[in-house]
Order: C-alpha cells, then structure tokens, then sequence
DNA sequence: ACCAGATCTATATGCGGTATAGTTGAGCCG
DNA sequence: CGGCTCAACTATACCGCATATAGATCTGGT
C-alpha cells in the first residue's frame, strides 16, 4: 500500500462516479481497508484531491514546435484528457495549481508564449485565458451530461414554457429543437477566438 | 417571514464569509430560527442555491443598442455583480440556470445575437462563450484571492523553489515578482478577443 | 525473547442536510 | 366562550462525511 495506489482507487473511483463520489470510505474500500489506513499516506483529503489533480496534469503531453500549434495541442490534449477524466474540470477549481505536473504543464505555456515574443506577464494571462475556456468546456459538458438528461430537460422546458408563457420565445425554440455543433467545434472555434486574440498581441515574427 | 427574507439572509452570509459558509444553520441563525423552519419556504438546500443565484441575475440589467456594445455592456454588468458576490461565481456551475432572470438574461443574449443575424444555435455557442469567460474569470479571482494571500503564495513559492532547483524559470520569476496589467484590464482585453470573433462570424450588416 | 516503530483498525466527535414528530398559537365555528 | 384545525415553528434523531485519538498488530533488529 501506497500513495500511488490510493490514488488510482481514488480516481478509478471518480472516472466511474464522479468526483462528489471520491470519498475517503470509498476509495477505502476499494482497497479493503479502512478509511483512517490512508491517513498515513495522504494528509487529508485536499491532500488526496492535489494528487489526482496532478496525477491528471501529468498525461498531458507537451508539444513542440511554434507557439500556436503547439498551444493548440496542449488545449486539445488538456481536454481530451478532461474526457477521460470529466471529475478533474469539477475539482481543478478547488484547489491551487501547485503540483509538479500543473506546474510543468504551465512552464510550459509561458516558455512558449515568451519564445513568441510575449512578456511574462502577458505568457500568464494568455495562459489563464486558454485554461479557462479548457477548464470551463469540461465543466460546462459534465455538468451538463449530469443535469440535461431528456427527463429532466423535458420536465424543465414544460414547466418553464406552461409558467412562462411566450416571454422567452428563442430558449424555448432552442429547448424545443437543441441544434448546433457539437462540443468539439465548438471547443476548436472559441479556441482559435483566444489564439487570434494573442496573435495580434504577439510581436510580428 | 417569508422566501425573501431567507435569500436576504443567506446572500448577507455568502457576502460575508463565502459561499461555503451558506449553511442552513447560519441562515437560520441570522433570521433568529431554526434550520428547519426554512423548510417551509424552500425545498432544500439547492433550492435556496437556486434563488440566490437568480437573485444575482436579476442585478444585472440588460442593456440596449448594437450586439456588440450591449454583449459588451452585459458582460461588465455581470462581471460587476459577481465582484459585489464573490459566492456566484462559485455557486453558479453547481446548479442549471432555470431560474427566470438567469432565462432572461440568456434570452437576452439570445435576442441580440439573432438580430444581428446570428442562428439560434450559434447565438447559444456565444452566449456560453461569453458567459463561461465571465464566470471563469470571476471564479478564479475568487479562488486567488482566498488562496494566494501573501504567506501562501511566499510558502509556496519558497518550497517549490526548493525541491525544483530551476525546473520552473518562468513561474519563479514571476513568483518572485509578480507583475502584469489588473484583472479588469484583462478581461477586458479577451472579452475582447471573443466579441472580435463573434463579429467575423456575424454575417456583415 | 523482546522491544520499537511502522502500519492498520476501532471508536468517537463534530458538522452537514434533512426526515419525523411534536408544540404552539391564531382564527374560526359551534 | 371552549374546543377544533391548521399553519408556522421547534426538538430530536439519523445518516454520511472528514478526521482526531487511542489502541491493536505485525515486523525487523538486537
């Protein structure tokens, strides 16, 4: 037993019931042992929580290459991670970015935006600008897949549109009839928003 | 008393001390009753979720004239709302916008996008855009300034640099001094970014 | 054989939300 | 005016959570 271990059973746990489900019994159990035994490992739970954040940092991989493609394949695999891991988006905003891996992956980003020309200052907006349309996506879907289930969307739209008669005529069009891209377009067009945003700040190269 | 007077109250405790600090004890204690007379007026915890965030929509006024100064507008407006409760932007990922001023403010969004030649579907994918920079930025300025007060961030820094002799230039040297335009002038500036991508994707007027 | 420390278990505390079962008081009806 | 009813509120209890504290067990070293 080690703290690798508790936190494969601690995310094994989240990829299958979400993060609320990430409970010291729970990742316990899994373990057969008692909740207490993983104190000996892990400080407490934000502890444990910091290590799965990390533990998720860490399968993104870098890449090389000239600023925009490269940041684009850091968003794109940020989120394709997200999608293995949909928990990570829900708890990434609890707690500080301080592990290694976090760290890393956001060494990363301000060496590249600085190599383009940009101020470090600037390397940190640019980088909190792309991490939240990542991070923001992800929570917007899981969310989503959790609450827009048909019945509870069905159940929401009657209501809304029996109590609410004809004052919100384009919601209730939209909940009547969903249509649009799917996430992924939709993800890539705001992404490449930010990116033109930043290429008209960058120095000409 | 009555629903208002609970939102009154468990806004006032949010205000004060957090979004976390909402518990129906210290609602109840504040109104002078008992945790459970709230249940009278209100479902359960989500629901007084629910109506505090609505209560928060409803601050933000609408404003008219050309998509872009109104999404412009809007976006200030509620950016200035979430800075008066700090807890919204915590609050708001949690619960599904049903309540009648979130629909309106959407709506409104929805309105000003059709008309100027947006789909409905692409008006969604905008709305969410502008709203996720909104609350991201919101929800992060939060969390920095729960969490990087002074003796954290110096801690922080000080074991990172530590234990990672030089793996993380760039982060330690804004670290070691921080620096880079205010927090308004940054959402500013992507606010910007998403409202120039939104206007090469409008059909031109 | 025995001790010390590491590892794990058992138990208990306190805080959340909330179900259930009173209790109280105001108005109404005979 | 006494008693009924119902709404508003309180008291209590339960469950699940993190986690403090105090054992128990096991393991290697002498």
């Amino acid at each position: 037993m080690d703290r690798t271990r508790i936190v494969d059973a601690a995310i094994a746990v989240a990829d299958e019931s979400g993060a609320a489900a990430v409970t010291m019994k729970a990742v316990a159990s899994r373990l057969g042992c008692t909740p207490m035994a993983l104190y000996r490992y892990v400080r407490n739970k934000d502890g444990l929580t910091d290590l799965m954040l990390d533990r998720g940092a860490a399968e993104v991989p870098p890449a090389e290459g000239p600023w925009r493609p490269a940041l684009h394949a850091l968003s794109l695999e940020t989120r394709a991670m997200i999608k293995r891991h949909p928990w990570y988006a829900e708890l990434v905003h609890t707690r500080p970015p301080a592990g290694p891996h976090q760290m890393g992956r956001l060494e990363f980003m301000l060496t590249t935006l600085t190599a383009a020309g940009a101020t470090l200052a600037e390397a940190l907006t640019y980088s909190a600008m792309l991490d939240r349309h990542v991070f923001g996506s992800g929570l917007q879907e899981a969310t989503e897949s959790r609450v827009e289930t048909p019945a509870a969307m069905t159940a929401a739209l009657t209501d809304m549109l029996a109590r609410a008669e004809g004052r919100f005529p384009n919601l209730a069009a939209w909940l009547s009839a969903p249509s649009g891209p799917p996430p992924d377009d939709q993800f890539e067009m705001v992404l490449n928003f930010l990116l033109d945003g930043i290429a008209t700040r960058l120095p000409q190269a």
